[in-house]
DNA sequence: CTGTTAGCGCTTTCAC
DNA sequence: GTGAAAGCGCTAACAG
């Protein structure tokens, strides 16, 4: 069988009224009667109608497709984000495409360079490892197309963001590491470029100072996120001047990699060394030694924020200048007892 | 800045030419002038010409869209299988959109009448663990939609199909175990109406009797996937008349529920009772206790030669019908030392 | 409230 | 080899 298309066209032959008519019944439009407006949705659905998308996109010039680029699908926090994304975006009949910067400068660029070609209506990022310069996303708005970055925002620049309220949940890691009594806490940050980064180191000085715990320097890691360079941070912590009773982990990965770490030496993770971190992954619960505490993200709802936040933008009326927003998830202590 | 677009139009104008010469020379059409063609593109290049992806669509009737539909994006076999058909995909200009199934047959089928709506021109699914029927995929060809499963391939029914040497592979696992003198070997598979499945048990059910290893009942056991029933049919393996000596599990995602089941019964998984699995996934890698072995089925690979296949069919003459294929895709045996 | 009409950007006969 | 013109399915002035 063919792809029968059953167009507008189609509709109003069958009612004996203009295309025009079924145009604007099919949209609602305000000033068409009840009963014809009732007549062209049944004739639609006994015809099984279904609008030609490509039709509707030439004609309004948008394409309904928003891109996300984020640096990696396979980590949970990622694809729990795409799933919050896709299930806001396609309720209202857009579509995604996605594409991983595996945390390459190179990959991310050139996958916005493909979002400017298939002309996406908006965009939604988390920056890569590698990412200082906003540079690249600016290319967006020169071509009108809206961003909205979650998680893993660029640096000091005014744009619209969702995130974490990172600096607080650090905070309050290392408050229930003080309270049990721990004092000599580590941390092993991501790259100094993200912004989430500076916020981890600002909260754990912050709580370092309040509960006047040694701030010693060795104790300050950052790591680029790769296995390799992790371990190697790792070991340095571990056969440096002073040996943490703890260590403060940028994510989950970076955890279960010093955790490794750990173990290469003979120690045992979270007896020896106690380990927190950031995302409270569902793979956690398959260690045996999960970390003893680390921080709930709601990726899903950052997701959901993210494109919810992008609609609003791409809806707005064209003429209208939106200041930038920011949105604050609140994250969660998630203690594993 | 606002969206300027640039059309054939204007490259028309600029050259004196007309625009369906314009066209043609850049579609390459044998016919126009090699000169005519040359400054085309450069003119094309200079004007920063993007081809308007909605008019082609409108004219050629097609979407350019493909849709897919899996059980989760969060398994690490699925999102490495979707990376691959998006690399496929996207390098020839065509854009997917992802569904997940989550296991339930109801949002695999919502999924389904979505792509039909959206005019997707073709489909690459994994079943759910709930499908059973082959039904709600012949809506697809009704509507000339071709489809391609992958991995979870629907039972008795010839279809477009990549999947893995499951059944060598099992037969290669079963063999590991023997040689290492464990004669105690349950299975804990998926569902009955995956044909995964059934290979799985095959290639289990021969190796057993080709090294006389004895087949009890009670040690052929399945699990609908989920964390609960996979945690009650290890309790119960462990509660058996015999418990066994190896478990060769679905997956790695069930081979870490059942390895939890172990813990609860004070057992020390891979000492007390030995696991071998199926995905290779890296997780297993942060893993204490990683299964002893497990089996890579290269999933990248899969979802490459799933999309290959479907990009061929979209792309084969309309009237062409083609014979259903099937393509096999080597797995490996890894032994984790 | 409804119909007429002119395109959106591109491809593709059919001419020459 | 190239151009003119029709039209893909839909929307949105403009006109009643």
């Amino acid at each position: 069988m063919q792809k029968i298309q059953v167009t507008i066209k189609d509709i109003a032959q069958a009612l004996g009224i203009s295309v025009s008519t079924v145009s604007r019944a099919l949209q609602n439009h305000p000033r068409i009667g009840l009963r014809t407006k009732e007549r062209v949705f049944e004739t639609a659905q006994r015809l099984h109608y279904v609008p030609n998308p490509a039709a509707i996109l030439l004609k309004k010039n948008r394409t309904a497709t928003i891109g996300v680029v984020l640096p990696h699908l396979q980590e949970e926090f990622f694809s729990q984000a795409i799933t919050g994304i896709e299930d806001v975006i396609s309720a209202q009949q857009y579509n995604v495409v996605v594409s991983q910067s595996r945390d390459k400068l190179e990959r991310e660029n050139r996958a916005i360079k493909s979002f400017i070609n298939s002309r996406v209506d908006g965009v939604i990022a988390s920056i890569s490892a590698e990412t200082t310069q906003y540079y690249q996303f600016r290319e967006l708005e020169n071509y009108g197309i809206p961003v909205v970055f979650f998680d893993r925002v660029p640096k000091d620049v005014p744009v619209n963001r969702v995130r974490g309220n990172i600096a607080d949940a650090a905070f309050e890691v290392i408050q229930f590491l003080a309270q049990k009594g721990i004092k000599k806490v580590a941390i092993l940050n991501g790259p100094a470029s993200l912004e989430v980064s500076d916020e981890r180191l600002m909260g754990y000085w912050n709580a370092m100072k309040q509960f006047d715990l040694p701030i010693h320097q060795p104790f300050i890691k950052t790591t680029d996120l790769s296995k390799e360079d992790t371990l190697k941070k790792m070991l340095d912590l571990i056969d440096g001047p002073t040996m943490p009773e703890a260590v403060f982990c940028f994510n989950d990965y970076v955890a279960m990699y010093a955790m490794q770490a750990c173990r290469q030496k003979g120690l045992v993770p979270n007896k020896d060394i106690v380990f927190v971190s950031f995302a409270n992954l569902p793979i956690t619960a398959y260690l045996d030694n999960p970390p003893l505490a680390s921080v709930e993200q709601f990726a899903y709802q950052m997701g959901e924020e993210a494109a919810k936040l992008l609609l609003k933008i791409i809806q707005s009326p064209a003429d209208s200048v939106l200041p930038p927003e920011e949105i604050v998830i609140n994250t969660r202590l998630i203690v594993h007892s």
